[in-house]
DNA sequence: CTCAGAATAT
DNA sequence: AATATTCTGA
């Protein structure tokens, strides 16, 4: 008998640290639930929490089960930002920053803050996938210098780090959000047979997002159909094939 | 006939 | 790659 099972090609295999603890936090719960589910897909060991302050006291009373905290940056009681300085003061834990926000203002306070990364949302899971080298960079880093002058931050701020780690890395910030609503009735041209109507595409912009996400969090993921996300949403415009599509390939970059 | 969901097309 | 359109079955 070949004792031959050898035989993987599997991608998430090799040497991905394997249940690392990553605290979750995110007000809105569809949000958090689909980044539960792709830091579980990743094979993270997942915490999640709605709030900061619950996610404080989780991090108080456990300091050392948590490896990585991800966070998102608006919420209600605290923002993100808050949250990330008390981290910083109170433990050393690498703290992943999600927003919606691409303002650069607000990439540059994660980042003076002490955030060792800035996500946009909506995350894929590609970027969740990497964001195990933070811990590791960090872990490593830290045993090997324990460099401490008390000095306030120094604001140094390092776009992103040259080539470091395995795998290639994400995309870059700064972009995507275009205005939408174009409404579009001018006359011109009549002629026969050329462009009389136009199909604008429906663009999905993070805001329109949104609003599908927040539709499909009140309907819930199982009874979430096109139909009713449609009029949940009561975009102007905006089909049920529309939703349709949406909705199919939202379900492929949750696996993907 | 209407819709959801998958497949396929642009 | 993102969104639209077409197809199938309920």
């Amino acid at each position: 008998m070949t004792v031959v099972k050898d035989h993987r090609r599997d991608d998430l295999r090799d040497e991905f640290p394997v249940g690392m603890h990553v605290l979750a936090v995110d007000d809105d719960s569809t949000c958090l639930m689909i980044l539960e589910t792709m830091l579980r897909r990743c094979q993270y060991n997942v915490t999640s929490t709605n709030n900061a302050k619950t996610a404080l006291n989780l991090l108080r009373g456990n300091k050392n089960k948590f490896d990585l905290v991800i966070s998102d940056v608006q919420m209600p009681d605290m923002d993100g930002f808050q949250l990330l300085e008390l981290v910083g003061l109170e433990m050393d834990l690498p703290v992943i920053m999600l927003s919606v926000n691409d303002d650069p203002k607000m990439v540059m306070k994660g980042i003076t803050h002490g955030a060792c990364d800035y996500l946009l949302k909506p995350v894929r899971i590609k970027e969740i996938q990497n964001i195990w080298q933070h811990v590791v960079r960090r872990k490593t880093v830290d045993s090997k210098e324990r460099n401490k002058t008390s000095n306030q931050d120094k604001a140094k701020v390092d776009s992103n780090e040259s080539g470091s780690v395995a795998t290639g890395n994400s995309d870059q910030i700064g972009k995507s959000s275009r205005k939408r609503k174009d409404e579009d009735d001018d006359e011109e041209n009549d002629n026969e047979h050329s462009s009389s109507q136009k199909k604008p595409r429906v663009v999905w912009t993070v805001e329109l997002h949104h609003k599908f996400i927040s539709a499909v969090n009140q309907l819930g993921y199982e009874k979430a159909v096109p139909k009713k996300i449609l009029d949940m949403m009561n975009v102007e415009k905006l089909t049920r094939e529309n939703v349709a599509s949406h909705l199919q390939a939202f379900f492929l970059t949750l696996l993907l």
